[in-house]
DNA sequence: GTATATTTCAAACAAGCATTTGAAATATAT
DNA sequence: ATATATTTCAAATGCTTGTTTGAAATATAC
């Protein structure tokens, strides 16, 4: 490879655009000729550089989730001394982050995935998400009290992801001008996570309560 | 074919077979060739009753409303002249009846459509949708108060709708065995719904009692 | 500087699938 | 019963798109 400034390798071009375009168009619709021409390389290359397209998908995929944890670390870049109450914040808006960034691609792309369903997601899945998710349940023990079981952990996670990735939808959904009007909207992601913070904590707070009254 | 009771017009058996399909695979994965098959008629039907696969996926979609609605009614057939909170329980118990339902399509068909996203989804939101909306939305309002501005029914709108929909993506991900223990189940889905109702209530409520606090 | 390996490229190939066609079969009306 | 309209069918058409090919260009090694 030369050494003086090259502007950037073929492999890598492909990775930034692919990430783009997967997350924008799904990997059906998103054309191996589209990403070469916007990657200002030869359809060839994608075979050249992985083989088919399907393995381009899976690392550019890996890529976005590299860039996008880069951008917006899990724990919200939060102090760990400080209370559950704080760190479950940290985390839910560093989740709000990604899937409001437009730079983060990652989420984007899982979201499109839902349709094309492949193994691919499951294993994604276990090796990105569950790191994830067992920190916030950490967190949600916490709160929820010794008397809390598992089953209401994961209700209360689901709850959380669940309107996280609500904004998601709202992302990628088109709706007309009279619907957007009554719909949340991308500009308010930040208040947005403020709210589900605020909800979320006292949602808890209430199954916590109800916990303690119990024999 | 025979004349004493012809089992289902050509048409009707198109529209529930590929109800069915799209749900199961989303408008790319799903080919005509499948749908004619399972419907056990010739490929070129489609074309013959309905136009075109898009305009079939339209009217397949508008049929599994129909169908979903009928089988669980928006208000979840609570009497009208009932508190706020068992109203919105009876909206939440049937949005998550309909989205648990294995014979209830409509959903599982929003859900795909995320990656397809045409104008179609468009379309059928405002029609459909919107009303149950409003619906909703009418009753967080009375939950939350007179001191409530829109946002913050907009926000708990966005927080229960956000809940309930966490289970559409839990029923379709294929996740392995070790992770399918940590996650939510679709065997759990009338205890969810009844954890959603809790959750939200004390949320819905939590804003409720800031606002008053306010001057 | 020459030989070898790597990377790019335009064109061709092949598979999948929606759509069309025109004839055959069936139903409907008079 | 005959004529007309409707519905079914197997085969063909054509377009999109992922993949392959083999040569040309470029970089690397000795």
């Amino acid at each position: 490879m030369t050494d003086n400034i090259p502007p950037l390798k073929t492999q890598q071009r492909l990775l930034i655009t692919a990430s783009r375009i997967f997350a924008e168009k799904g990997y059906q619709d998103a054309t191996i000729a589209e990403i070469c021409e916007q990657a200002e390389t030869n359809i060839a290359s994608v075979n050249y550089h992985f083989g088919d397209k399907e393995n381009l998908y899976l690392e550019a995929w890996r890529y976005a989730f590299q860039q996008d944890l880069k951008a917006h670390p899990s724990d919200g870049g939060v102090d760990q001394n400080t209370s559950a109450e704080h760190r479950l914040k940290g985390r839910i808006q560093s989740l709000i982050a990604r899937i409001a960034d437009p730079d983060s691609h990652f989420f984007a792309i899982v979201h499109k995935e839902m349709a094309h369903q492949t193994r691919l997601l499951e294993k994604i899945m276990e090796q990105e998400i569950n790191p994830e998710r067992e920190a916030m349940n950490k967190l949600i023990r916490e709160l929820l009290g010794d008397k809390a079981d598992e089953k209401q952990v994961q209700f209360c996670h689901a709850s959380i992801i669940g309107q996280c990735f609500h904004l998601l939808k709202v992302k990628h959904i088109k709706l007309n001008e009279e619907t957007r009007r009554y719909v949340l909207s991308m500009d308010d992601a930040e208040a947005f996570a403020e709210h589900i913070v605020k909800f979320s904590l006292a949602g808890i707070q209430a199954i916590h309560q109800q916990n303690e009254l119990r024999t």
